[in-house]
DNA sequence: AACAAAATCCCGCGATATGGGATTATGATG
DNA sequence: CATCATAATCCCATATCGCGGGATTTTGTT
């Protein structure tokens, strides 16, 4: 299996330091034919995945747009905790975010903003650390223990850097402590200036598959309040958790 | 080329009506061995494009949604329009879009909300039929000779039945008359109960390549107040024009 | 019309994609 | 834990086609 990875490649070529590719770039770095990759081109243009962008360049193309459309509109997971994110941005100033795992990272697929927009460079589509935010830490605390250590041993430096534990036990009971809190708050680990709130949600598995978080436009939050915040935020994921136990279970 | 052909195929299945396909039905769908559907499969999910549903389902993967952000932060037209529309919806409670061609159809690219959300089905990611509404008419009316007669030649039935002419001098007669108009009006032609004012953006080599549109809560708009949005969505559209046209030739 | 660059076509052979059977992994149940 | 059914992976030889550099055509600019 050579071609179709090869093509697959192309569009990892593609990111947010790197929208636009040349014709010759893309054939250095995948060291391809030229007709080879014209093909490639043609086959992923006609699909809509790239743009010609002029100057025998590409971008990505709208047929992704519209893929992302069609995830917005049918995910279960995106349309059940839809309604619970509107309601929580209802009462308070933040932005709301559903982030599900991706790779050895965190990403957003769904965000509610109240109307009182601020800055945060954390929206939807954006992948991010696993280790840093509450947001990528309800998810982290919730890991299974063998993905645990696979990802400690694989990065630990990363994990000391975090503050989340130099050794694999204390790195487990950092995690544990978490856990029993129900909810993750943190402060400035992402953006600056903001503190997250957060909680997992859980597939029909029984496994973290995501978690609802809430992004505060402040630091400094009062206890009380953060209580309060933590609470609705753990409702709602468990609300969420449970609509996707009961999904699964109907449809069977 | 057959392989790489195939395994895109897959992705061209899921749609709004189908977004989820169990393994057996993709099969069946595109009579595939096993082991090449499993292999196809495995290929898209890793890459992310597809993510398991249970029950040997599978829907559209967390990479499409990675990449449909990279295309928002990063595409040089949304990011020219995106201020001026922000704008636009300032001054007028409505829907602000932005669409351009794909395929024979229009799609959304971009959408600025005021804060007074109201219901229009019609949002980033979606394509429409290119006969209908505001935003496409603003398009077709900049349609190249050849491309029109193509398409017209093709579907004489549903540019009649849009009331845009049963012949081809006639379509040519009506679109001349709205490209002189400058803009386009357009009262529930796509979304019951709105009215849509839409004026054309052009690329850097003078074609069409986008429409800009907003879409109006309402129907039985007072003409001075129509005449004053088509005059600012027709500057705005120009100033997009203008910059796609300057920005290119930067980048020379 | 001239010219340069971009894109497409050509072609035969070596690489690999194929698919059905065999095997392994997984999840549910008792 | 054992059993069983189903899902997913592996195997393999052969049929198919993917490859890439040169040739040719198309496109865009002057």
């Amino acid at each position: 299996m050579q071609s179709n990875e090869r093509m697959l490649a192309v569009l990892d070529l593609f990111d947010l330091d790197h929208p636009e590719w040349r014709f010759e770039d893309i054939a250095a770095r995948l060291s391809c034919g030229r007709s080879t990759l014209y093909r490639y081109i043609k086959l992923l243009t006609d699909a809509g995945f790239l743009a010609p962008a002029g100057d025998s360049s590409y971008r990505l193309g709208p047929r992704i747009i519209e893929m992302d459309h069609q995830i917005r509109v049918t995910d279960p997971l995106i349309r059940r905790a839809k309604p619970l994110m509107s309601e929580i941005i209802r009462d308070e100033a933040g932005i709301c975010l559903l982030c599900r795992r991706y790779r050895d990272r965190v990403l957003c697929v769904h965000e509610e903003s109240s109307t009182t927009r601020f800055l945060s460079n954390y929206e939807r589509g954006r992948a991010r650390p696993l280790l840093r935010g509450a947001a990528s830490l309800a998810i982290l605390m919730h890991f299974p223990a063998h993905r645990l250590s696979r990802l400690f041993n694989r990065m630990p430096d990363e994990f000391a850097g975090a503050g989340l534990g130099d050794t694999l036990p204390d790195l487990r009971a950092r995690l544990k402590a978490m856990r029993q809190g129900g909810w993750v708050v943190t402060e400035s680990q992402v953006t600056e200036g903001v503190t997250g709130v957060a909680a997992p949600v859980f597939g029909a598995d029984g496994e973290i598959l995501a978690s609802l978080s809430i992004t505060l436009p402040e630091t400094g939050v009062p206890p009380a309040r953060l209580q309060a915040v933590g609470k609705r935020i753990l409702f709602c994921a468990r609300v969420v958790t449970a609509a996707s136990q009961q999904g699964d279970a109907e449809e069977k």
